[in-house]
RNA sequence: GCCGGAGUGGUGGAAUUGGUAGACACAGGGGACUUAAAAUCCCCCGGCCCGAAAAGGCUGUACGGGUUCAAGUCCCGUCUCCGGUACCA
């Protein structure tokens, strides 16, 4: 296909012009009022060695697009980006290669940057940060000291996967569930869990502010939805029951404390630690040796092998709080240690998994709740056991039967009453449990930031806010130290210090390190601010921008990042740094780009689009266009190279539309309207983000310029005032040849004459019964009766009126009549 | 299982929120230009029926019902696909 337009060239100007002219930077003019003020950011790279991938470019067309078209409408947009630079790759491939994490990771950042430029983003280049950089890291640690100082960091003995072969823990999230087991994401080496102290941040006391504050959020109802499930808040009692011939009690938590009545038996976790002091001589060695196996399972795929439930009698016996019944206590591994208390009181009438439980052992089951759906049930007698409902547990709400005092009442009623009773009693108290759990923050990571804590004796002590950035130390191996230590634990010189206290007491540094969502959980403050060396930003350039107005990325951080950063950002807003404790206003998630067969782009399936080649042979313009042109931003869908070729076509087209001379002419009527549909709809469509939309009207509007012979500035001009945000390049060459005054980046919107944009000729459309059967041309606006008339004089319509009994006429203004006959 | 989203031509996708289904593009077909090809330009393009053609008719937005003068759009039920999550008490 033809390659007619210098796109090379063009290309190469426009980005060394931007560049050189710094055309993007963006300063904090106070003479900017609020609304016209725009953070508009894109979810910054790991820099890996695969270089960009063609997802990348989506988002950041989307977001460039949208900047280019708030500047030229006057705002000042801060559009800044930067590297997520420290992470695991770099790390694995200076332990096989010995090159230092730092070299690698550069030379990525630096091929990211001329691919990123190369695209010809609008960005504000000044701004740009990387976290693996003292500078930025600096900071990083700082913010680690303020959670520190606020009690939120802490160390804990918390069981974790640990990766024998590369000897080190390893984040929930960097471990997968394969057929053989859980793995390591990356080296697919088989992973296991192991308790092993370490550095927790207290996001769970976070818990309800992040649930709440998602209400305020603009963001897609998926990742609210995603967010809320993964903080999984749920009210209920914790209910202790006292067990027979034991000073222990068994504290359970339940979302049904209406049930207790139901409640014929417990289950503990086994690896819950009341179960060594309940269990009776004659099932210990049975007890051993589930446990045993559970902790085996757990280890392998508890998940997929749980389908039918186990458990053992331990041999003891609590008594029910409300009936004191006397109720067998079990060990099953279907009650997870690490949710509630570890321990559950068992409802088997009214769960499905206490049923099936209540069912593989013999366990009686008693129903407490009636399906208001069913008219009766069963009133079992006080004490009354192996009374049984339905075919299946009832889990839902209804009326209290087999429940004393409190039966007849309906389950919310029940609950308040149970709870206000237990209170009374003391035997429980109302309660809210979460899914969530504080985050493990320590890794055993040479690539990370350093920890900035000091081991003094038994105390532990910050390194001195002046004192940062704590460095990372040069090492001689990558290796992890094999003791569950990070490779810093070997440098002797680094880890001996003195202690920062000022006292003579000897310090050892702590050697872990951060996770890499560390250095992400801010980065859009330092974009801010990026070279202060005083603070993390100047409040009031944080004050100028923040809250981010659009961040667009992939939905595959709905939950951790996007987590992580709303919970920093809320500490430093209590800590005083930011004004406000959202971060992101408004979210939006790009969609998948997939291989042409549909399927995601791997290597193994060679179905990757590498950009360079693309940009190397159709140019940025046609890739930026195509992939807006695909279909709607949030959603995934298939890679077409002759769909991009058809994009290329296009800008093509408006090149040799450029090559004639300009007539300075009134443009035809029909021209003149088409053009300010034109500049009204993509000026709207861009607002939405419906870039696909958007360019098919600039279409329509360049293949009716290719219906005249001439081209007309008056057309022209504003035409590549549109373009411009979508294909920058060719819109700064063509706007330079016709004459105006670079760069075509900075100058206004085009405003459209709303008069131009409405048709007065409409085509009406008449049915008979709702079946379309002619049309005909109106005015706009015509009266319904003027309307009616004409519709009635087509002489096909009349054919149909013709004899029949007209019941109904419905005239819609400007769009149909309808004939309802008989 | 649960939560979220989606099913429209050969393909990617449009459709002012109830008012002409298929904009725009890709692929395909035809024509013009050319010695020829490429490129370019113009035209056609859901299916079926009738017709030489023009016209016309029927049907059609996953499937089955419903509401309405009118349903891709609203309601009820079913199926399929994608994303997330999974014994969370």
């Amino acid at each position: 296909m033809s390659k007619k337009y210098p796109f090379k060239t063009i290309e190469q100007k426009w980005q060394n012009y931007w560049e050189t002219n710094k055309t993007f930077r963006v300063v904090e003019d106070p003479a900017i009022p609020r609304e016209k003020r725009a953070y508009v950011l894109d979810m910054f790279p790991y820099p890996s060695a695969a270089g960009l991938h063609v997802g990348h470019p989506e988002g950041y067309t989307a977001t460039d697009i949208y900047s280019r078209f708030l500047r030229m409408n006057g705002y000042a947009v801060l559009h800044p980006m930067g590297f997520d630079s420290f992470g695991l790759p770099a790390e694995n491939y200076a332990l096989k290669t010995g090159t230092h994490p730092r070299t690698t990771t550069e030379e990525n950042i630096d091929r990211f940057r001329v691919q990123i430029k190369s695209l010809g983003f609008s960005y504000d280049w000044d701004r740009e940060v990387s976290t693996h950089d003292p500078d930025y890291y600096r900071w990083t640690q700082w913010i680690f000291l303020q959670l520190y100082k606020r009690g939120l960091a802490y160390m804990e003995e918390v069981p974790v996967w640990y990766c024998p072969e590369m000897g080190t823990v390893l984040a929930n999230e960097e471990v997968l569930t394969t057929p053989e087991g859980p793995r390591s994401e990356r080296g697919n080496y088989p992973v296991e869990r192991r308790p092993l102290r370490q550095w927790m941040l207290r996001i769970t006391e976070y818990a309800d502010r992040l649930l709440e504050g998602l209400e305020t959020l603009d963001w897609p109802e998926s990742i609210k939805a995603m967010q809320r499930n993964w903080i999984g808040r749920s009210e209920g009692a914790n209910v202790r029951f006292t067990l027979e011939d034991s000073t222990e009690v068994l504290e359970v938590f339940t979302t049904r404390p209406d049930t207790l009545f139901g409640a014929t038996y417990m289950v503990v976790s086994p690896e819950h630690p009341v179960v060594k002091e309940i269990t009776r001589p004659a099932q210990a060695a049975e007890v051993q040796q589930y446990i045993d196996a559970s902790r085996l399972k757990s280890d392998l795929e508890r998940t997929d092998l749980a389908k039918e439930k186990t458990g053992v009698f331990t041999g003891a016996y609590a008594i029910n709080p409300v009936n004191d019944e006397r109720i067998p206590v079990w060990i099953g591994d279907y009650v997870l240690m690490s949710y509630g208390t570890g321990a559950i009181m068992a409802v088997p009438g009214h769960d499905e998994r206490d049923r099936e439980f209540a069912e593989t052992f013999g366990l009686p089951i008693i129903q407490v709740v009636a399906n208001p759906d069913v008219e009766s049930w069963e009133e079992v007698p006080a004490g009354g056991r192996g009374a049984t409902i339905a075919e299946a547990a009832f889990t839902g709400n209804g009326i209290a039967c087999n429940s004393g005092e409190f039966s007849g009442q309906d389950t919310e009623a029940v609950k308040q009453s149970i709870i206000t009773w237990l209170e009374q009693k003391e035997r429980g108290t109302r309660a809210v449990n979460y899914k969530l759990r504080d985050w493990i923050f320590s890794r055993q990571r040479y690539w990370g930031e350093p920890i900035p804590l000091v081991h003094c004796g038994d105390e532990i002590v910050p390194v001195p806010e002046d004192q940062l950035p704590l460095t990372l130390p040069e090492v001689e191996s990558y290796k992890p130290a094999g003791t569950g230590e990070s490779p810093l634990a070997k440098v002797d010189e680094w880890v001996a210090c003195g202690c920062p206290d000022g006292s003579d007491r000897p310090g050892r540094r702590e050697t872990n390190t951060m996770p890499q969502w560390a250095g992400s959980c801010w980065y859009y403050l330092r974009y801010i601010d990026p070279h202060n060396t005083a603070k993390i930003a100047d409040r009031e350039k944080l004050d100028y921008w923040l809250p981010v107005d659009l961040y667009v990325g992939g939905a595959e951080h709905a939950v951790l990042h996007l987590l992580y950063a709303r919970f920093w950002h809320k500490v430093l807003f209590d800590v005083g740094v930011v004004s406000q404790d959202e971060p992101f206003q408004r979210l939006v998630n790009q969609g998948m780009i997939l291989g042409s067969d549909g399927m995601r782009m791997s290597k193994s399936r060679g179905n990757v689009v590498n950009p360079d080649d693309v940009v190397a042979e159709y140019g940025a313009d046609s890739l930026r266009l195509y992939e807006m042109f695909m279909g709607p931003l949030r959603q995934s869908k298939p890679w077409s190279t002759s769909g991009l070729m058809g994009m290329h076509r296009f800008l093509d087209r408006v090149w040799r539309l450029g090559e004639r001379e300009l007539f300075d002419g009134e443009p035809p009527i029909a021209l003149k309207k088409t053009l300010h549909k034109t500049i009204r709809k993509v000026g709207d469509d861009t607002r939405n983000l419906d870039f696909n939309t958007a360019i098919s009207q600039m279409m329509i509007l360049v293949n009716e310029l290719y219906k005249e012979d001439t081209l007309y500035r008056g057309i022209w001009e504003p035409f590549l005032r549109v373009l411009a945000p979508y294909t920058p390049h060719i819109a700064e060459e063509l706007w330079e040849r016709a004459g105006y005054e670079a760069p075509v980046s900075c100058a206004e919107w085009p405003i459209y004459d709303e008069a131009l944009t409405t048709d007065d000729q409409l085509t009406i459309v008449v049915q008979i019964n709702g079946k379309v059967r002619a049309e005909f041309q109106a005015d706009r606006d015509s009266d319904r009766d003027v309307l009616e008339t004409q519709a009635r004089s087509l002489e096909k319509i009349q054919s149909y009126l013709a004899g029949a009994d007209v019941k109904r006429t419905i005239v819609v203004p400007n769009r149909l009549v309808n004939f309802v006959i008989g």
